[in-house]
DNA sequence: GTCCAGGTTTTTA
DNA sequence: TAAAAACATGGA
């Protein structure tokens, strides 16, 4: 069996809420689909697969975790409970076009069925592959597609969205480029993209583009930071701000009754 | 029936 | 300019 760096934690890394496509199987191990391979990977051995070149880049496994939470615990208590609850997390290198794809598709939308609409994305419109399975369609092959071929989806006024991104891409944006850019400028190019906004440039980023600098804030996010750190903006945790904010995304999951209650609505008057 | 979900866009005040 | 409503869908 091969070795593998520590810290790196498998399910945690698959489960906590940055990719879409793995699924846990009855007897421990997890089998998903990227770059159009199909793996069935054990946590308690993950070092048979994991000796892959294309695995190691899609974990992660090269970079230096233990340096690179080691200073971000420095900087904070809280940031240094949050990495210790989930040591091993790492943030994916995943396809730039499927991170983006599926993040415009998180939207206003709970994990299980984002997880069902990718599913359902996939058996739609990817390609077979040899190990079972299918591919992440491209974002050509999304580009031919209307509104009305994505029903089978169930994605809701979230299919426009996907298939402007995927038109874009397929007419020649180049996510790459956009990753190389200064990060204000990077959300900018992003954000011309329907369906859109701050939260999604910002997962796009940091899950498809490996900005570790970016750091999206979602619903859980806002109460964490509102519990935590209130006032402070989340730059001020440096290039690897994302590192930190999937730690604390997974410390508030977790720890629900530690966050700030959402600010509740006021009485809602009637709709249509 | 109501609320919520890894939000964004559109409308209204 | 800022706040509220609308947007589809499905589970709790």
């Amino acid at each position: 069996m091969t070795a593998w760096p520590q810290p790196f934690d498998l399910a945690a890394t698959l489960t906590c809420g940055q990719c879409f496509r793995w699924k846990r199987n009855a007897d421990g191990s997890f089998s998903g689909v990227a770059g159009g391979r199909m793996l069935t990977v054990s946590p308690q051995s993950p070092g048979d697969a994991l000796g892959d070149p294309f695995w190691r880049r899609y974990f992660d496994l090269e970079s230096d975790y233990a340096a690179i939470c080691a200073g971000l615990a420095a900087q904070s208590p809280v940031l240094a409970a949050a990495l210790a609850e989930t040591p091993g997390v790492r943030i994916l290198r995943q396809d730039p076009w499927e991170a983006l794809c599926t993040f415009i598709l998180s939207q206003n939308n709970n994990i299980p069925r984002i997880t069902g609409i990718v599913e359902r994305l996939c058996a739609c419109f990817g390609d077979p592959l040899p190990g079972g399975g299918r591919s992440f369609p491209g974002p050509e092959r999304l580009a031919a597609c209307s509104v009305e071929d994505l029903a089978p989806l169930r994605c809701g006024f979230r299919a426009s969205y996907v298939l402007d991104a995927a038109r874009r891409v397929a007419g020649g944006l180049s996510l790459e480029e956009i990753g190389r850019l200064p990060l204000a400028q990077a959300r900018e190019a992003l954000r011309q993209i329907r369906g859109v906004g701050p939260k999604v440039a910002e997962c796009a980023l940091l899950y498809g583009l490996h900005r570790l600098d970016a750091f999206p804030v979602d619903v859980w996010m806002n109460r964490a930071m509102a519990s935590f750190f209130p006032g402070v903006q989340p730059e001020t945790f440096g290039p690897y701000a994302g590192v930190a904010q999937q730690a604390l995304f997974v410390y508030s999951r977790n720890h629900p009754d530690q966050v700030r209650e959402p600010a509740r609505r006021a009485a809602k008057s009637r709709k249509r």
